[in-house]
Formats: C-alpha cells, structure tokens, sequence
DNA sequence: TGACATAACAGACAAATGTCTGTTATTCTT
DNA sequence: AAGAATAACAGACATTTGTCTGTTATGTCA
C-alpha cells in the first residue's frame, strides 16, 4: 500500500474494524491486512496497536479476534427471550416450552430468565401510547404498584393496563375513555398479576 | 468429565455458544472445552460439530471464533446501532464519530450500517403514540413516502414527523393538534429527510 | 541538510486454534 | 450377549493468527 498522510489510514482501519465488531465478528490482523492491501501484517497491526494505546479499541492480549470498543462492556449484553403472542391467554402462566419467537433485549438491568413478550391486543391504552400490534416486554411478577403499567389475568384474558387501588381494592385502568375500568369481582374469578410491562416496542416497517 | 445422557450437555453447549456469540465475542473450541471441564478437544468440537448438523449453529471452517447463529427461523442474530440522543441536531447528517451508546436491534430486515436511534424530545407525535423519551430507530433514505414517520432536519434543528405532500410540495405533520404542520419554505432554509423511523422503544422502569 | 516521526514492508517465530485418527466408556435396543 | 448410538478421552498435526526484529520510504520541522 502507498504512503498516505498521518491518521488518513488509521481512521479508515477504526471504521473497518468497528464495523465489524458491531456486525459481530472483529475481524484478525491479517484480515485488516487484506482489507487494506497491506502487503506486511504488522502494517495492520501498527495501526491496531496505535489505535488501542488511543484508547479507541481494547483489547485482549493474544487471543484471536479479541479487539473490542471500549464503551461496549455492558452494552452489548443481550438476552433472548420469548414471544408468547400466540399462545391462549390462559397459558400463560405455564412453563414455557419452545415459543414461536425470540426477542432480543439487553439485560444489563433486569435477569432474563423472566421476562416475555406479548403482543397487544386492543386499543384500550391508547392514551399511554401503547397501540395494537405493540409488543410489551414483561418482567413476571406477583404484584406490582400503583401507576405501573401491568399484565393481568382476569378470567381468561391477559390484558394490559394500568394498576391501580381504591380503597384497598385492585382496579384496572385503561388508558382510553372508550373504556372502563376493571374491577376484579371478590367472587372465585381468577384474577392475578402476571408481570409488569419495561418496555414497550413498535414495528413501523 | 462424566457421562451425562444423550443430548443434555448438547443443549448446555448449546446455550454457552448462544450466549458468547450474542455477546460479541464467539468462543473458540477450547473455550468450549474448558468451560464444560472437557478433557479432550474433540468433546467440545464434537458437541459444536453436531449443532451445526443440527442447524442450530453455523460456522466458517477452519477460522477462529467462527461459530454463528443461522440468520433463518426465529433467532436473528444482533446488530449494535449507535445512538444519537446527545449529538446537535446540525451534525446528525455528518458521519458518526464516537456514539455514547449502542443499541441492540436485529439485524434480520435492514442493513445495520444505515441504522441509528434517537431520543425524542417533544409531545408533537402524540397522537401516533411517540411519547416524549421514548427511542426511535431511524434507517437512513433521503427520501420518504407519504405517510410514513420521518425524521427531518429543518433548519438546525431534528424533528421527528408524519411526511405529507400536499400539491407536490412537502409537509410535516405532527399528530397533535397543539402544533402546526411544517412546510418547508423554498427560500434556501436547509431541510432534508434524514430517514424513516422503523422502530419505536419506550422504557418503562 | 539532518533529526525525527509516521507509514509501510519483509521475513520469521510462537502461540492459539481448527482438525484429524483412533480408543474407551455408557446407555439403549434387540 | 451383541450391536448400535452417543459421550468422552488421548494424542497428534496443520492452519490460522498474534507477535517479534529489523529495514525502507515518506513527510515534517528546526
């Protein structure tokens, strides 16, 4: 490769190589090489070398394919965790088996082990911009605090809604005047909290 | 390490190479081997040998940490994006430079390298279910169909729109009716799409 | 010009890593 | 008991990949 101006090159190989390790695969040395028609490996590596004493990539002595960007440590911890949309409401309390669908999520906060996904139904938290075809992510959990958005059981249904208390007792509030509130009967209807929602996600595409 | 029944380690083997691969960093065979207390080499390359026949992992022969997760079927491998929340809206058009953060999306629809995220910052998107705070993930297309939620540059300044034309000339319309369509005037003000939102996210805890 | 820094090259060595051949142990089936 | 299938092991070899030493070119600056 001809002589090119101080950093010219050095820049073109931080992009290329944190392409690659965005797209998953850090590329070796002699990779780089060849991307950049270096007729000598330590050609790359120079600028590999150069580029982790800026502090621009890290990385980890001998091993292959070990430069990384240093602001990733956590970011990139992912988790997969399983669309139950099409499964019966009632359902959903059992033990996952094999579901349709896998969404990916970064766990840095909460254990992936029990989250899930669904996807919503009806329009009634419109006003808390939640739509239909929405998915929500939901960390299981028996119960939850006033003004978080839930999951809930109630009969055979799964709904999303706001929870809430009167006087002790449970409502369920849409986020929608067309609709009303739920409150759980006292009667044996099945009623129970199946998570609350961390986030919501919607595909525009 | 002791005999285990058929397919039980497989499955183990299985969710390690998963988990190192989604995390960016694919693990060599003797990874495998010392993480499961193999004695051999082959144990672990057998194991990763008979998931690739089984479908449930791909690999380039011969190349170091080459194992992937197939692209078909329900798990899609990641893609890291950066986010542009605390950039100036002037230099989003300019090419990335150090993003604070990435985002994880999957990757399986679009190409990663024309994806970036942004931080919504009004309430004119209301309507559409865009609240303020919540994450949009844009693909980069200088042009828009009608319709479609942009994200436009108007002056200094990044909006986030429904992109109308009226009579052949281009409108941006927020969906709340405490604001006003924008119409791009024709005198020089620079204006310019700089992509389709794709993707909405809202975090809740 | 000469000293200095950076870029690029050349050739080699060593460690890491993928691959191969063959063997033994365990479980299940017939 | 015999055979088949799977799991695990042993030891080696070949390739890939990281690393090293030294050299040559190009540009900058005093």
């Amino acid at each position: 490769m001809a002589y090119t101006p101080p950093g010219e090159t050095r820049k073109k190989v931080y992009e290329f190589v944190r392409e690659r390790i965005l797209s998953g695969s850090p590329p070796t040395v002699r990779e780089v090489q060849r991307a950049f028609g270096f007729r000598a490996v330590q050609s790359a590596r120079q600028h590999l070398e150069a580029l982790v004493a800026e502090g621009k990539l890290v990385k980890d002595s001998g091993k292959a394919r070990s430069h990384r960007l240093p602001e990733l440590g956590r970011v990139r911890s992912s988790h997969l965790i399983p669309m139950l949309g099409r499964v019966q409401a009632g359902e959903l309390t059992t033990a996952l088996q094999d579901p349709g669908d896998y969404l990916l999520v970064q766990k840095t906060r909460f254990d992936g082990r029990e989250l899930f996904a669904l996807t919503v139904q009806g329009e009634s938290m419109l006003g808390a911009g939640i739509l239909p075809g929405d998915t929500v992510i939901v960390r299981r959990q028996p119960a939850a605090r006033p003004g978080e958005i839930v999951v809930a059981l109630v009969g055979e249904e799964a709904t999303v809604k706001r929870y809430r208390q009167k006087k002790g007792r449970v409502e369920l509030h849409p986020e929608n005047d067309a609709f009303e509130p739920i409150v759980p009967r006292e009667d044996g209807e099945p009623f129970s909290i199946l998570g609350k929602v961390i986030e919501v996600r919607r595909n525009l595409e």
